[in-house]
DNA sequence: TGTGTATTTAACCATTAGGTTAAATATAAA
DNA sequence: TTTATATTTAACCTAATGGTTAAATACACA
């Protein structure tokens, strides 16, 4: 199925893999064996390029051409629409904090000591 | 496989369904026929449950008893850990907003007219 | 023109995901 | 105890995911 955009977006980050490709490529550009190293005791070399070819079909990631080596860039911009969606619900996860530091703060009028 | 919880919020929220169930639920509390009807032309009310048993198990909502309904309510808190994990890369999506800012307010120094 | 290194593609396999229909279960109420 | 409504489970199907190995392709360089 062609997935929306949101949905791609939400996929690709749904494997551990891939989100930590991308948290290497956070601290800068590594072509694929440089991002594959770390993975190549559980996984093939094949496996990371398909892990790859997610992330750049969910726009999270571009490959360039260096000669032999295909240097990827991070692309955070499908990220915004993610955290514009989930933002919506952050009254859903702060409410239990704020029950929770009305609870520490004692605001209970001495109901629970 | 069982997936870490990370990855299980994500892939929950990587369905246009599941996503409009936690829209109506962040209205308020639902049962299930009235989450399952705006779906019932594309679907069946099984495939609701099922979808239903997804958010669940991600912990997105929880379901009560009621005589024969079962209520289901949203929960945001696995959302906080999502929101957190991509603020770390927040910084990729606003820095080519930054560019296009420097770029509206002519911040060139004549480059590019 | 080979040769070595980097990367992708092809063909395959097992598991999971998302859907179906039919049957089972839960509960209230006549 | 039957009936009606709400929901779930079972059994099944198809397609997508995530992995494999082997072969192909891209490129630099001796």
């Amino acid at each position: 199925m062609t997935q929306d955009r949101l949905s791609q977006t939400f996929s690709a980050l749904a494997d551990p893999t891939r989100r930590a490709l991308l948290a290497r490529l956070s601290q800068g550009e590594a072509n694929v064996s440089d991002l594959a190293k770390p993975f190549l005791k559980e996984m093939s070399l094949p496996a990371v390029t398909k892990h790859l070819k997610v992330l750049e079909r969910a726009g999270l990631i571009t490959k360039s051409r260096d000669a032999q080596w295909r240097p990827c860039k991070l692309n955070g911009e499908p990220l915004k629409d993610a955290v514009d969606w989930m933002e919506h619900y952050r009254v859903f996860w702060e409410q239990s904090l704020d029950r929770l530091g009305e609870y520490l703060k004692g605001k209970g009028h001495g109901r629970k000591r």
